[in-house]
DNA sequence: CGGCAGGCGGTTA
DNA sequence: TAACCGCCTGCC
């Protein structure tokens, strides 16, 4: 077990991080701390961070420390996984300065950050999304992590699986994943295993998008969080709402919401969708 | 019980 | 290419 401090860490909230769409398997530690215990990769950790003006108001001008104790993965891995080197508030100036309507979502949701996710682990969790809800997602995840992910051992009360190789889900039984109550994914996700593991890490979307199970929504997921293409624009039925409200959109226009996306905003697509996608889904609107 | 949840594949007009 | 439909499952 290691611990890592960062320090003046600003724009980061663990809650605005881990319950804005992107990731699946962390949950809030059971103890009313505050802090997220999960796994990423190969590696399960506790995530604690502490503003260094609790009261400070807007959130986001306020400082903090981050501290990682984690079962692997030096600073480098959790640097980058938490996208520490990338400046948050410069995007959300920019952000602001194309679309003034966005305002309250960025400032409602200051501290997200876009994790930088190996790429297998969010191809499977995101075939595993479609048509699903949250809570029955990270039930799935988490059995197949157990059943074909390397042990990690026990740490922070409980026992951790590494999220499977290629090759693991390569090699299981359609039969075992419907078993896991998969559902008709259990063939997406061999396939995707065997796809994953006798080709190139997929570099394109068009190729991502030739996965059996992956559709241009989980593709534009896939690009934007496994691949830090920030250009994507993922287009659920959330975001299809907000499109709606927000711009006045028809629900169906998936093509002009994406257009506009392009165009609004450019290379921080993919950050606006989550802005957006944590406000609206917070409030319940 | 039908409806639905962070869609997709397949078929049809 | 747009409009439907069925789909594993679990929860309401």
């Amino acid at each position: 077990m290691n611990k890592l401090i960062f320090r003046n860490i600003r724009d980061f909230d663990l809650t605005h991080i881990f319950e804005c769409g992107q990731c699946f398997r962390w949950i809030p530690a059971d103890d009313g701390s505050g802090d997220y215990i999960g796994a990423a990769g190969s590696y399960a950790a506790r995530i604690s961070f502490a503003p260094d003006h609790p009261h400070g108001g807007a959130g986001d001008e306020c400082t903090g420390t981050l501290t990682i104790e984690a079962t692997g993965g030096d600073e480098d891995f959790w640097y980058d996984y938490f996208d520490l080197g990338t400046d948050y508030k410069a995007i959300k100036n920019e952000l602001a300065a194309n679309d003034p309507d966005i305002l309250p979502a960025l400032e409602y949701g200051y501290g997200i950050r876009i994790l930088n996710q190996d790429l297998f682990e969010t191809i499977i969790s995101f075939i595993i999304s479609q048509n699903n809800n949250i809570p029955r997602i990270r039930k799935n995840i988490e059995s197949i992590c157990s059943v074909y992910g390397k042990p990690i051992g026990e740490a922070f009360g409980r026992e951790w699986y590494a999220f499977p190789e290629p090759d693991a889900l390569a090699a299981a039984e359609v039969d075992d994943l419907m078993g896991l109550r998969l559902g008709y994914r259990a063939g997406y996700i061999k396939a995707a295993g065997e796809r994953f593991t006798n080709c190139p890490a997929p570099g394109c979307r068009e190729e991502i998008l030739s996965y059996l199970g992956i559709g241009p929504k989980v593709a534009n997921c896939i690009m934007l969080f496994g691949l830090r293409c920030t250009e994507a624009f993922p287009i659920d039925t959330w975001v299809k709402h907000i499109m709606n409200d927000m711009y006045g959109f028809d629900e169906k226009d998936v093509r002009g919401m994406a257009d506009f996306a392009s165009e609004k905003f450019a290379s921080y697509a993919g950050y606006a969708q989550q802005y957006l996608f944590f406000f609206y889904r917070d409030n319940g609107k």
